[in-house]
DNA sequence: GATTTCCCACCTAGGTGGAAAGGT
DNA sequence: ACCTTTCCACCTAGGTGGGAAATC
C-alpha cells in the first residue's frame, strides 16, 4: 500500500482513510471532522529534501512541529486528539554522502514499541480544540527502547508516517461496541521522515536551522514564504 | 469586618465564609471542598515582614505563587477554579522608611474594575484538581487601568487579600436560581499584601531575592525550611 | 518628595546543532 | 565504515530586582 496516496483526502476534508472502514458507519460527531495541517509549505520543502527527525536517549522534539486546524466537530461534544507514528515500510535506510540520496540497507529492525501520545488539552469539547491551532509542540521522539517519559520510541534510519486521531468520548455504557465508528484518522504524506540520530544530509540541517528559532543562524529568507 | 479571622476555617477544611451564606445550602459536590494552601511557611515568613506584590504596567506574577492542594471534590463533577482580590480596606498607606513600617495615607483611591482569573484548566473534573497541586502561576498582576490582557488589576499602595472560588459546573437548565449553592470561597490571611510599584521594605526585597530563583542572588538558607 | 516608568544586566528553563568520543 | 552517545556553546523565551529618568 503506497502510503503516499492515502491522506490527500484527509488534507482536503474529504472521507477518512480507508484503513478507518471509510465514513459511512462513522459518528455524525466525528464524520464531519476536518483537519489541516499548518505550515505546510515548509513541511513541503522539507519533504522535497527528505525529512529527517533526530531521535535521542532523551527524547527530542520534532521540528516542524505537527500542527493543526480542525473544523466541523461538534461543539458541545468531547473528544481525545492523538498521534501515533507508523513504520512507512518495513526496510532500513542509510545515506549515501557521494549521491546524496537514501538507500535501502535492508530489512527493517524489530518494531519499536507501538505508543500514542495523547495531546495534554485532551479530552476537550470541540468548541476548544476547533478555536485555534492545535499543536503537538510537546511530542518527543526517542529511540530508547527502555523509554520511561511517554516519548514515542522509533527506529533510527528507518522510515516513518505520522498519523492524527480524532477520537470521539462516548459515555454510554455500551461504547465499546461502537468504538470504530467514534474514531477517524488522518496523515499527511509531506510529514513522513526517517529517524536520525545525526542529521546525514546538510540540506535538511541547513533548513532546519533556517527555521527553526531555537538552532543557531540566522533566518535569510522570509518565512511567510513557507 | 476583620478579615484576618475569616480564613483559618477554609485553610482547616472547615466551613466557608460566612459571606458566601456558609454551607448549609451548599451543594454536596463543594460542601466537601477542602483547599490546603502549598508553601504555607514561605508565605507566613513574607506575611509577618508585611508582603508586597509589584504590580507593572506589563503585568507582574506573585511571589510567592498562590497554590493550593484539593480534597472533597466529586471526582466525576466538573469545576471551575478561579482568583480575585478584595481590598482589605479603604485605605491608602505609605511606607515610613524611618519606622520600616506601612502608615495610613488617607482614604482609598476609586476601586479597580474587579476581574477574576481562570485557572487555564478549566474547567476540569474534580479528580483532575485533586491529583496534583493547583498553581496559578500564570496570574499577573497590573496597574494598568485599561489593561487588555486580561490581568488583574490593582491599586498601587493599597493593601489586597487574594481568594480562591470553587464553582461546580451546574448543566442543568435552571442551574442560574441554585448559582449560590454551587461555589465555596477560601481565602488565606497570610497572603494578603500591598500592592507596589517598586518594593519599600528591603527586608520583603531580601526574601524575594532569596526564595525566588528567578530573583539574582543565590539561596544562602534551606528551601526546605520554608 | 513620593511614586511610577523604562531599560537592562542577570537569572531560570529548556530547545538547537556540532564536535569529539564511543560502540559495533 | 557506519552509527550512536555525550557534552557543550549558543540560542529562544521569559521572570527578576536595580537604577536612572520621568512623572506628578
Amino acid at each position: 500500500m503506497d502510503v503516499t496516496k492515502l491522506s490527500q483526502g484527509c488534507m482536503l476534508g474529504l472521507p477518512c482513510l480507508p484503513e478507518d472502514g471509510g465514513m459511512y458507519g462513522k459518528a455524525p460527531q466525528v464524520a464531519g471532522v476536518r483537519v489541516q495541517l499548518e505550515m505546510h509549505s515548509l513541511w513541503q520543502q522539507f519533504d522535497q529534501l527528505g525529512t529527517e527527525m533526530i531521535v535521542t536517549k532523551a527524547g527530542r522534539r520534532m521540528f516542524p512541529t505537527f500542527q493543526v486546524r480542525i473544523s466541523g466537530m461538534d461543539p458541545a461534544s468531547e473528544y481525545v486528539l492523538l498521534m501515533d507514528f507508523i513504520p512507512v515500510d518495513d526496510k532500513r535506510y542509510r545515506y549515501a554522502f557521494h549521491s546524496s540520496s537514501w538507500l535501502v540497507a535492508g530489512r527493517g529492525d524489530t518494531a519499536a514499541p507501538g505508543r500514542v501520545h495523547f495531546h495534554p488539552d485532551s479530552p476537550a469539547r470541540g468548541a476548544q480544540w476547533m478555536k485555534q491551532t492545535v499543536s503537538f509542540d510537546r511530542l518527543k521522539l526517542t529511540n530508547n527502547l527502555l523509554d520511561d517519559n511517554g516519548h514515542m520510541i522509533l527506529n533510527s534510519m528507518h522510515r516513518y508516517q505520522p498519523r492524527l486521531h480524532v477520537v470521539l468520548v462516548d459515555q454510554r455504557r455500551d461504547s465499546q461496541r461502537y468504538a470504530h465508528r467514534n474514531f477517524c484518522t488522518f496523515s499527511f504524506p509531506e510529514t513522513r521522515f526517517i529517524a536520525v540520530t545525526a542529521y546525514q544530509n546538510h540540506r535538511i540541517t541547513q533548513l532546519k536551522i533556517a527555521s527553526n528559532p531555537f538552532a543557531k543562524g540566522f533566518r535569510t529568507t522570509n518565512p511567510d514564504e513557507w
